[in-house]
RNA sequence: GCCCCGAUAGCUCAAUUGGAUAGAGCAACGCUCUUCUAAAGCGUAGGCUACAGGUUCGAUUCCUGUUCGGGGUACCA
């Protein structure tokens, strides 16, 4: 609708001759305002050097007869044009609605496009914390968010096999091994403490039996590696995330690709070697310090294989690459698009959106998480105590520039301050409306007389209802699911006031016909938003 | 020191990316079920948007400082 109306205004300028500057359309925030209101005026009143108020007054008049079910366009100080919309405006989209059903309002922008969604690439080092389902739930509603646009969308877990991390690994579940053995816990410095190694170490003595396999320490790794993979697979399972691509480091030096970027570079000259390591001239291109590549042991740093990995995403030829990481990497991302750009590749399509971290608090106090020291909730342990739903739905709530705060207590109580339950509680009412009309004799309420439906609460449900592109592209633009999850929930809140204020199945059948579809119609649109957040539309609560 | 985020009602957060009188939920206090689900609705109270400047018709939003939180600043990932 807002778009709508931004493109007739700019035809309309185009015929005054004038210049289209930047301006906007919007849903102002009193009713007394109108249903969209523009600051055209405002914004050209310095190029044409006449009062905002007169240039206000000139476009309106010219929009007058331009725009369909139009009730009125008012001018008001200092210069804003308000658009007021006939009931009837509204009444039409719901046969529309219903219809359409699923697709209604899709914009299809993203037809024949390609996107990568890299998220969680969380260590396989341990469970995943709820730290890391931040990180899940935003990487996977963003890609349901654009598969909405029909994107066509590879998500993507970018798998840290290889390293100084998975070293560690290895020793912590030798050294449980040996404990099993018999031998005397000994696990090493930095080495990971939580009780998933010693059942880890369970399965390698099952599957092994007991060896004499201390200088093994590969094979240590990959059984550990591939065990914590499976389990963190499978969680995300549960909560309904699946990645389609699950991009090894470790093939990164197998298929040579490692070397590759180091030649690269230094066919450039932008490395060179000091004290024994292999260093990234980062400076050269704005960054503030030379990197090292590759250590004086030979053993790369983490930034190498990045690159590399983000050198083979360019090359898979995406039109979109978003990469979500923790506030905790802000530092390292400036470091890869800079070796990036030293080999001439083409940057500008990656976007990388930084997430804050999530703040456990259980009875008000803080409770600190580490994966090494084991004192972290995990992913399914939060799974299991609140429900897929509430998960889903809390992670996305906020902006993801805000920290979250997860408070154990309050999520435990699964009460009635649950905006989630709030959603799925008007979902399950409209659904028993319908039920319930059938239940009266309403056999059919296909043919009914919209026009009936012009109550003030039932004009400001509709508005809502008709909100949802203009949402689902800020959405699309900004990658905030949050906006979406604020909007179902006005939606909500607008079906609500109107079930509290008029009755829909009443002695008078041709109104309750009307307000039928309505119910229907208002159903679809929610459900349409529960199902892009993968949270559930029950019938019944 | 430098870099990134944040600071809005007692608490948790919004504010359509610079718009008009800054809004919700929770907590507090009142109402509303003989009705399609009260997990709801209505009302009252709650604000110098951390602080000081600047930019312009207009600032919670942009710029510059300051204060306080969180994260980073590795030849750890």
């Amino acid at each position: 609708m807002l778009q709508a109306l931004q493109k007739e205004i700019q035809n309309c300028l185009a015929q005054l001759g004038w210049e289209s500057p930047q301006f906007v359309v919007e849903r102002p925030r009193k009713n007394t305002f109108g249903h969209a209101s523009s600051n055209v005026a405002l914004t050209l009143a310095k190029q044409l050097k006449r009062r905002p108020l007169d240039i206000a007054q000139d476009i309106a008049k010219e929009l007058e007869d331009k725009i369909n079910d139009l009730d009125k366009i008012e001018v008001v100080a200092p210069g804003f044009i308000n658009f007021f919309f006939s009931p009837l405006y509204f009444q039409t989209f719901i046969p529309k609605i219903r219809k359409e059903k699923a697709a209604f309002q899709k914009s299809g922008i993203g037809k024949g496009k390609t996107v990568q969604v890299e998220f969680v690439s969380a260590n396989p080092t341990g469970p995943l914390t709820i730290g890391h389902g931040r990180q899940a739930v935003l990487g996977d509603t963003i890609s349901r968010i654009l598969e909405w646009h029909d994107y066509d969308v590879t998500r993507e877990y970018y798998f840290n096999d290889a390293g100084r991390q998975m070293r560690m690994l290895g020793l912590s579940v030798l050294a449980r091994y040996k404990e099993l053995l018999g031998e005397e816990l000994n696990i090493p410095e930095g080495g990971y403490e939580g009780e998933y190694i010693i059942d880890i170490a369970q399965g390698f003595r099952k599957e092994h039996g007991d060896l004499k396999c201390e200088d093994d320490l590969e094979l240590f790794i990959e059984f550990a590696s591939h065990a914590i993979f499976i389990i963190i697979r499978d969680t995300l399972k549960r909560l309904g995330i699946e990645h389609d691509v699950y991009y090894n480091e470790k093939d990164l030096y197998k298929t040579g690709k490692i070397k590759e970027v180091l030649e690269q570079l230094a066919e450039k000259g932008h490395t060179y070697e000091e004290d024994g390591a292999t260093w990234f001239k980062a400076t050269k291109f704005g960054t503030e310090k030379d990197r090292v590549l590759v250590k004086d042991t030979g053993e790369p740093t983490y930034r190498l294989p990045d690159i590399a990995y983000h050198r083979e995403k360019i090359k898979r030829g995406f039109d979109l690459i978003i990469d979500i990481f923790g506030s905790d990497h802000h530092a390292t991302y400036p470091d890869v698009k800079s070796a990036l750009e030293a080999m001439d590749l083409d940057t500008s399509h990656i976007r990388v959106l930084l997430h804050q971290f999530v703040t456990l608090t259980r009875d008000g106090e803080k409770v600190k998480m580490s994966t090494r020291k084991a004192n972290f909730v995990t992913l399914d342990e939060l799974m299991a105590l609140v429900g897929t739903d509430v998960v889903r739905y809390f992670y996305i709530m906020r902006s993801m520039d805000s920290h979250l705060n997860f408070d154990l207590a309050l999520a435990q109580k699964q009460s009635d301050e649950n905006p989630v339950f709030y959603l799925q509680y008007a979902h399950a009412r409209m659904c028993n409306i319908l039920i319930h009309s059938s239940e009266k004799g309403i056999e059919s309420y296909e043919k009914a007389d919209l026009t009936l439906l012009n109550e003030p609460e039932i004009i400001k449900l509709l508005e809502t209802m008709i909100e949802f592109s203009d949402i689902m592209d800020i959405c699309r633009t900004s990658l905030e699911p949050m906006h979406l999850t604020n909007y179902l929930y006005r939606l909500a809140t607008a079906f609500h006031k109107f079930y509290s204020v008029h009755r829909v199945v009443t002695e008078n059948i041709e109104l309750s016909k009307a307000r039928l579809q309505l119910v229907d119609a208002v159903k679809i649109i929610l459900a349409n938003g529960l199902n892009i957040l993968a949270v559930k539309t029950p019938e019944r609560m």
